[in-house]
RNA sequence: GGCCCCAUGGUCAAGCGGUUAAGACUCCGCCCUCUCACGGCGGCUACAGGAGUUCGAAUCUCCUUGGGGUCACCA
């Protein structure tokens, strides 16, 4: 049989990276299968929409490149994909489902649930309406008193399922609660839907959060009163902020467009979050999205929450970002050009060449060279350097040499570095000791993208000596 | 609190009864080198605790501890 998978998130707000990997592992469970995987909208809760939600849903799974062969926007044979436009659909079942038994109107009002609190304030339905007689239904239906529905649950024995993560799960009858199935306004809530969609769209293999391990035997037992085929249920371990917070988007942390917006690539994002949680066969883990749709493997999913660590996630985006070739990189760093103080001035692309191998992250650009354009007073003490054997005597030999060789110099590489060079033996300093402090009075920075001679050349003549003079005077 | 689940370095993690307990990120050192970075090499750091089972336990069982989830007319 064909494997069906779906991600099926709920439009209020942006994706998050929990919800993200969710519907990486869906979809990457589907495609090693040769499977389909679906997009379905879970809207069912009208308060908690959200405007553009969805919209940001499908740039998202786009942007990253996890592709669904049936959804809302690309249509399908089991549509339609967003379930307020479902809702029919889910009150004929619930009415099946009460005719097997399975649920049952109720017509409690909020005053008599609220009343229904045990000595630790923990709200549970007593089965009231699941005693009614046909009669006091049929009236209370014929006069029009609001109602829900509700699922039958029942009260003795164990429900349990295989879950292909965990194992064995298994759940005493009489903690499963008699929860709404069909809300006062018509709509269904998840518990229903998303059973009812799972089946319509023949879904069989459900992958989800962990948050839904232990009320699966509810979801089972509607399959079961339908007469339908249970699906095989995967559920994934959460992905945390820290050891005791969950990643979410209530604490404003990271979703995906915000990296984006960070500088990183759709591409280090995925496969950081594909190995949080999952770990591949071999050693390799700098995977491609199609790398990981043929190796990814249930039995590398783990059963603990992983702590979300944006340092390894970092070094995987410079593993990409070195990769790209020097144009592509440029095109992707531009963007954080046109950001910093060096905006219009300077060949982008040979800063790019400097640039690319130092940066993890594009967003890291515009601190790396503002020195192009900002240069200052700056302590002496910078010119020490314990390997090169330099401090600010020796920097005011060769600054002030270097100030003599290249008033005559051409100012590109070669010629620099020639004269740069001829004039540190003159002095009996080392060549590295000249470039060092020539770098450092230059820039009047501990560290730069490049070295002395690149970065006179990216200067220029005329502020290359200028700086140079500057900084020449400053150490006396 | 009830119920469900989880537990290997700081982090991600391999491990499936016998291993010197992989690998990666981070950090540190060395090499390369005009600083930094890249690259190369090397190093520090882990089986939560306690009982069992077994010739032998990170691996199996139980308890303790710690952590997560869930108990909505939210998904």
């Amino acid at each position: 049989m064909e494997v069906r998978t779906r991600f099926a998130p709920s439009p209020t707000g942006f994706m998050h990276i929990g919800n993200l990997r969710t519907a990486l592992y869906a979809y990457l469970f589907a495609k090693k299968h040769n499977g389909k995987f679906i997009l379905r909208i879970e809207d069912t809760d009208a308060e908690r929409f959200v405007e553009g939600a969805v919209e940001k849903i499908y740039a998202t799974l786009k942007k990253a490149g996890i592709k669904y062969d049936e959804g809302p926007d690309v249509g399908g044979d089991y549509g339609p994909y967003i379930q307020s436009q479902r809702k029919d659909i889910y009150l004929k079942y619930a009415k099946e489902l009460i005719e097997r038994g399975g649920a049952y109107y109720c017509f409690c009002d909020k005053e008599r649930l609220d009343s229904l609190v045990d000595e630790k304030g923990i709200k549970r339905y007593d089965k009231k309406c699941s005693r009614l007689t046909e009669q006091e239904i049929k009236q209370k239906l014929d006069l029009g008193v609001p109602y829900v529905i509700r699922q039958n649950m029942p009260t003795e024995g164990e429900s349990g399922y295989e879950d292909l993560v965990f194992g064995h799960i298994s759940v005493p009858n009489n903690e499963l609660e008699d929860h709404i199935l069909i809300k006062s306004d018509g709509m269904p809530t998840y518990n229903f839907a998303n059973v009812v969609d799972d089946h319509l769209m023949n879904i069989n293999y459900v992958i989800r959060g962990t948050e839904y391990l232990s009320s699966t035997p509810k979801y089972n037992l509607l399959y079961d009163s339908f007469g339908w085929q249970r699906p095989q249920y995967l559920h994934l371990p959460p992905i945390m902020k820290d050891a005791q917070r969950k990643l979410s988007k209530r604490y404003g942390d990271a979703n995906f467009e915000d990296f984006i917006e960070k500088g990183y690539v759709p591409q280090a994002i995925i496969n950081y979050i594909a190995l949080l949680g999952w770990s591949p066969k071999g050693n390799e883990e700098k995977l491609s999205l199609e790398e990981l749709e043929k190796m990814f493997d249930i039995s590398g999913i783990s059963k603990s929450p992983s702590i979300f660590d944006e340092q390894k996630m970092k070094w995987l985006n410079a593993q990409y970002l070195r990769e790209f070739s020097l144009e592509e990189f440029n095109g992707l760093a531009v963007p954080f050009y046109e950001k910093s103080k060096v905006k219009g001035k300077y060949d982008y692309l040979k800063l790019s060449g400097l640039l690319q191998n130092r940066v993890e992250i594009l967003s890291e650009i515009p601190g790396m060279i503002d020195f192009l354009e900002e240069f200052g007073a700056f302590d002496s003490r910078l010119y020490e350097h314990k390997k090169m054997k330099t401090d600010a005597a020796v920097a005011k030999t060769a600054v002030g040499g270097a100030l003599e060789a290249l008033k005559n110099a051409q100012f590109n590489h070669e010629a620099l570095m020639e004269a740069l060079t001829r004039k540190s033996e003159e002095l009996g300093i080392k060549k590295g000791q000249m470039l060092f402090c020539v770098r450092v009075a230059l820039t009047g920075k501990e560290s730069t993208p490049g070295g002395a001679v690149e970065i006179a050349e990216l200067l220029g003549k005329e502020e290359s000596l200028r700086r140079l003079e500057y900084s020449y005077k400053l150490i006396e």
